[in-house]
DNA sequence: AAGCAGCGGGAATGCGCTTTCCCGTTCTGC
DNA sequence: GCAGAACGGGAAAGCGCATTCCCGCTGCTT
């Protein structure tokens, strides 16, 4: 037993397809009351559910919105996403979801996928790389995006325009003051900490995680500090850890515990800044691992205060985004002419825990 | 300039759009090498991109896989999704997003707009409810699913059977343990435990909260014990919180703390099991933030294993559980016939510092 | 009373693609 | 060497719906 088309429906009522078409969907046209009830109650007892392909293609419309993340479990990407899905429904659209792991190719790929599908518009959430292996991707992928555009698709970015896109129409990005927001935080804990900064930082030429650390080292600057060392590992939990494993080295022993060879003097305390929540989490997972505490031994701060995290001990300082409206600005206005430009974010610096002065001092 | 057509292609190429087709897309019949090599050109500086709506029309199949959650910024969803997703990228197809908040009013629509986009199947992630106030609502998602199935359709529930789906072809369930898993969670915490037991239980009528409910109460019993008091509140880090602050103030004031009129000998340590991690969080702060400490003053312990909880301090015990694999298993297999029936899946007993007997005495 | 606007309804066309059917050609087998 | 198979290509018929155009009708104007 197939799904019944509208044709069905149609003949049941006794009128012509143009007829059901146009009291099924809110037509300019609305046919007679004693009609429409007719259709109504044919389609009801028929089950029918129109075909939505077949609307788009003749309406070349298909009320998608196509959704790109890195990775739809990350916790940053999830938030977005919930934003995303909560626009969609304001618009009743539905979202197609592509999970890239931020391979450019795979974006263009998705794209294109999207495009097929006449998706009403696209939103690209995750961060853009500028390595240069990914050069030729990336060209390729603003290349497919201006296709995309010049078709009529709008393009919503969170965080970076697109390497190379030429905004034409309807393409419009979300700015996130990621540099701005981590000079802040700098500053803020360049005031209440003596000891040496850290940044554990994302692959090299991952714009936000660049932004974040150009940023923080400005804050130093503006604080008369001297730039932070860098480490530049894994954009996750397990990059993260690695990094903290390293700088538990750095440390040292704890203070208290019987170390052979260890100096008599507790050096400053180090201040380390993650340029995410989960890359802070796993670095203090390492430096607990290796006995260290935090904030005694290291003060610690993430970026993007990840919900999931937020009753995590010590508190992490961090820096809040609004993720959820991050997601719902992203997607393009459903009606109206491309508002192509940008929207802004702001987010907030918080000072928990994990940074308190007065760590030296806890038990 | 709109998008371009096959039969542009063809042009171009100088031959039938018949033919076009049959090159770009893998065809039974293959044309010639000479032929194809002009019709892949041709596309290629058209830039042409196929319709998948036309296409999906044409063979009605849209390599669409819908998947419902409740909320996708919630880890467990989506950590289910990221399952999904890769299984969607093995049969090349992509997943269009629903949520639901639970609702079986929204889920009977989603399924109806998936079914309207001819999504070749149907993966439903959220606990069902059995409420009465839901039971309506319930009929008809299954008559909605029963329709969607008889039209060809497949549908993958994770976890338990719609309720009144008749199951016929394409529908299978990946089926999760809940009961046998919270049954041996209880039995090892009673093993360790003198202290009575409390359990934060989601609202009443969610089957997943249910379920691990009488298993765990199956547990106490098995072990001898008597039931444990049953705590209903919401199904999130918020009911979990609520739970905790009453169980708190149940607990009474921490030994050590000067409080007024505690008893002079300290009380059986509480042990609580929340039905999932993050209500068992959202417990474990309401608790801290009322001078208790975990385990300490009360072990708890919860039930999915969530990877982003997983450094959380102190490590929570729980029950492991595959959920990307889950998530993965609940996606129809593209090809071959319907494998109706059930898959199940193992979890683990994973106790952690969170109920470590030892609480009582460590600092 | 005749003419015209306006309206409710149907016939027909097309959205872009797949696929069946058909036809002309070349290759095979006896 | 010729019948028939096998193959390579094109014409055309939909897939299910929206929509334009058209037609007969009612109700109004002058």
């Amino acid at each position: 037993m197939a799904a019944s088309t509208l044709t069905e429906v149609a003949r049941l009522a006794g009128v012509s397809p143009a007829t059901a078409s146009r009291v099924l969907n809110g037509s300019a046209r609305t046919p007679g009351p004693d009609i429409a009830e007719r259709v109504r109650k044919a389609a009801d007892s028929l089950g029918y559910i129109p075909n939505a392909q077949a609307q788009g293609l003749a309406k070349s419309s298909s009320g998608l919105i196509g959704l790109i993340v890195h990775d739809i479990a990350d916790p940053y990407f999830s938030a977005i996403a919930r934003g995303v899905q909560t626009a969609a429904r304001h618009q009743n659209k539905m979202v197609l979801l592509a999970t890239t792991a931020g391979s450019p190719a795979d974006e263009r790929a998705a794209v294109a996928a999207f495009a097929a599908r006449r998706a009403d518009s696209i939103v690209i959430a995750g961060s853009r790389s500028a390595r240069t292996t990914d050069q030729q991707g990336n060209a390729e992928l603003a290349a497919e995006l201006d296709r995309y555009c010049r078709n009529g698709g709008q393009v919503g970015v969170v965080g970076h325009a697109v390497v190379g896109a030429e905004a034409d129409e309807g393409y419009h990005v979300v700015e996130v003051p990621n540099e701005e927001l981590a000079a802040e935080l700098a500053r803020e804990l360049a005031a209440s900490h003596a000891g040496q900064f850290v940044i554990i930082a994302g692959p090299e030429g991952l714009l936000t995680s660049d932004d974040r650390v150009r940023g923080f080292q400005r804050g130093l600057a503006d604080a008369g500090l001297s730039p932070a060392d860098v480490l530049h590992t894994g954009f996750d939990r397990t990059g993260g850890y690695e990094a903290g494993v390293e700088l538990a080295a750095r440390i040292g022993t704890p203070n208290g515990s019987g170390g052979a060879g260890t100096e008599a003097a507790a050096p400053p305390r180090l201040c380390i800044f993650a340029v995410n929540d989960v890359m802070a989490i796993g670095a203090t997972a390492a430096l607990r691992s290796k006995g260290l505490r935090v904030p005694r031994d290291a003060a610690i701060a993430g970026f993007d205060d990840i919900e999931t995290l937020r009753d995590f001990r010590p508190a992490l300082s961090t820096v809040h985004l609004p993720l959820e409206e991050i997601g719902r600005l992203a997607v393009p206005a459903g009606s109206g002419h491309a508002a192509a430009g940008a929207v802004g974010v702001t987010g907030e610096v918080t000072l928990r825990r994990s940074t308190e002065p007065g760590g030296e001092a806890a038990s």
